[in-house]
DNA sequence: GACATCAGGTTACACGTGTAACGGTTACTC
DNA sequence: GAGTAACCGTTACACGTGTAACCTGATGTC
């Protein structure tokens, strides 16, 4: 019926090198030589050829398990991603960081959250005996950083403040970023100042440093000056509440947690009849390019996050030497941009 | 100096059951059988108690690779991501997906873009040895899915029409996305229509169907009807450009890729002058909340893609029955939503 | 008391790979 | 022509697991 497709039965066993060194007719040590460019001049151009020409013929494509048992260890680098809803900002992040990892000799995955606890999902990622563990969302424990290092796991790093011990810490420290934005409001002249605080829980891990760093702005700049937190969910009905609020409140300057929530925002304020910037000034984050399309041009806290290459170079010193890296890194920049908003 | 850290040496070396059966003082075997649940009534609670206590105390996790090694197959499933920038509804899918996996007892991870060729990338997935592989983004040669099933890789699934030989084809047909607009746009009784067509070459793969469906959709409409593909980088003066361009055509329908690219291109024929949808009707893709908070309120094509939990049973279904399911299934779902600026 | 049953383990092997240590030719040197 | 070096491979072991097959006392059964 389908001898061209030649879909093997119901499970031909896959090639093992075995069966490549038996059809070129050498012994087994040689395929692993050969296919491993491993043999100095120890093989002649002409066995070369026949290995890897049974190989291709057989379709042979070793075993990654059995390796990495051989080996003792893996080129991995798992890279535990957020379960925040990623912007663009992480989601170009990680693609970087994807990209120049390779060149390094790892490959890296990206898992998604795991059921379970924490301790759980680190005997998880531990399984698998990677070289390296990025943790991009807190909430990694002491315990799990001790199974991933008992486990042969040679560097882990882990988002935030404070410090895992035992881990590397990756800061990207979201109070500035409020902070930046509440400073720029109170150069403005603005004195009473709501910060957005999205209803997602997923962003909760945002949302709150961001409201720390807008209180701290506001509380160095001296007294009478107010931080009101106001939540919104994503939808145009709570947005049109929080712009009630605001008037009711009579605040003059507000932060938008980022650029999607100032949006939304800005129309609900717009809707109340409240004008943007003068009676209200409104700060973004993100810089989207969608947040300039709008009347007012939103003003936006900019941040930068390192190019993958830098940050690649960086796990693979951890890898080789752990103890050669600082303990904590600050990745991210701040930037405020200010346009018509306020 | 750090002894309550008790960070290991150099390397000491991660701890084997044969460790755990050591301090348990029992056989290997019997470890196994305690650790897997395994041993019917064969070990006395004692035994596991001992055994278990042990375990814990050495911090042992098994070595995945060994452990497929024996068993000869590994619950991995391999979701081969886009290099497109992904938008809300895709990574919703994702996580959706990674979601429901674990429920029937698989473990998935997200694999970025590889460098080098699609059989090249074929071949590093197939030496995991995975139980079955998404690759949602089209690309995948027939030879790499021989390659995977020749590995033992249970099913493939691979995007997009044609389907690829030997691999289960899971469709989402952009060129319904631009049939729906183009049909919504002839509907209000607009004739000579444009198409924005998105500079970013990651995104061709989703803009030359959404094209071909447009172009489908105003043949069948009759003689009279033209469509004409709209070139719009991602910045305000290429949008300024687009907007001229659709002045001198004199065109009454625009369908703008979707809502971001229809947001940008919103604004730039509205500071061109142009009046929206009296003079041009505008449809977007995706129905973003952001885009109903322009004026007008844009109409959208809504995409729906099938929850998690109903493809993970999918892949389950070919993996444990290759021949049980379908060559192919369509995925997505599309819906006009009619706003104001159409 | 001989024999079967059974609970509670253990021994032994296989999975596929990398590599250190060890041959067997052939050619070259004194 | 014996020693030796260079060349080209091979043999043998280890990595950490899971499990079928086997063992060993103790407890019933006739």
């Amino acid at each position: 019926m389908n001898s061209d497709h030649d879909l093997p039965g119901p499970a031909a066993p896959p090639p093992t090198s075995a069966d490549v060194a038996k059809l070129a007719g050498v012994s087994r040590a040689t395929v692993s030589f050969v296919l491993n460019n491993t043999a100095g001049g120890r093989v002649s151009e002409q066995t070369r050829a026949k290995v890897r020409a049974a190989a291709d013929r057989l379709g042979y494509v070793p075993h990654a398990g059995a390796r990495s048992l051989r080996a003792g260890r893996t080129g991995l680098v798992l890279l535990v991603g957020s379960d925040a809803p990623i912007g663009s900002l992480f989601s170009g992040f990680y693609r970087g960081l994807q990209d120049a990892l390779p060149r390094y000799g790892y490959t890296s995955v990206l898992l998604g959250p795991t059921p379970g606890g924490w301790n759980d999902a680190a005997r998880a990622w531990a399984e698998l005996r990677p070289a390296a563990v990025l943790c991009l969302t807190p909430g990694l424990t002491p315990e799990g950083v001790r199974t991933l290092h008992r486990s042969g796991t040679r560097a882990v790093f882990t988002l935030g403040v404070p410090p895992v011990p035992g881990a590397h810490a990756l800061i990207m420290d979201q109070r500035e970023v409020g902070a930046a934005a509440v400073a720029h409001l109170l150069e403005r002249g603005r004195r009473r100042i709501g910060v957005v605080m999205p209803a997602d829980p997923g962003l909760a891990l945002f949302a709150g440093p961001r409201l720390a760093g807008a209180r701290a702005a506001a509380a160095s700049a001296g007294v009478g000056v107010t931080v009101e937190p106001l939540p919104l969910d994503y939808t145009e009905e709570s947005a049109a509440e929080l712009a009630d609020r605001c008037r009711e409140s009579g605040l003059d300057g507000l932060f938008g947690y980022n650029d999607e929530y100032a949006m939304l925002a800005l129309r609900a304020l717009q809707d109340a009849g409240l004008d943007v910037p003068r009676t209200t000034a409104l700060v973004g984050a993100d810089d989207l390019l969608l947040a300039r399309l709008l009347r007012p041009r939103l003003s936006s806290v900019r941040m930068r996050l390192p190019a993958g290459e830098e940050l690649a170079a960086l796990v693979d010193r951890a890898v080789t030497d752990p103890d050669a890296v600082p303990a904590g890194r600050n990745l991210m920049a701040v930037e405020l941009i200010a346009r018509d908003s306020s």
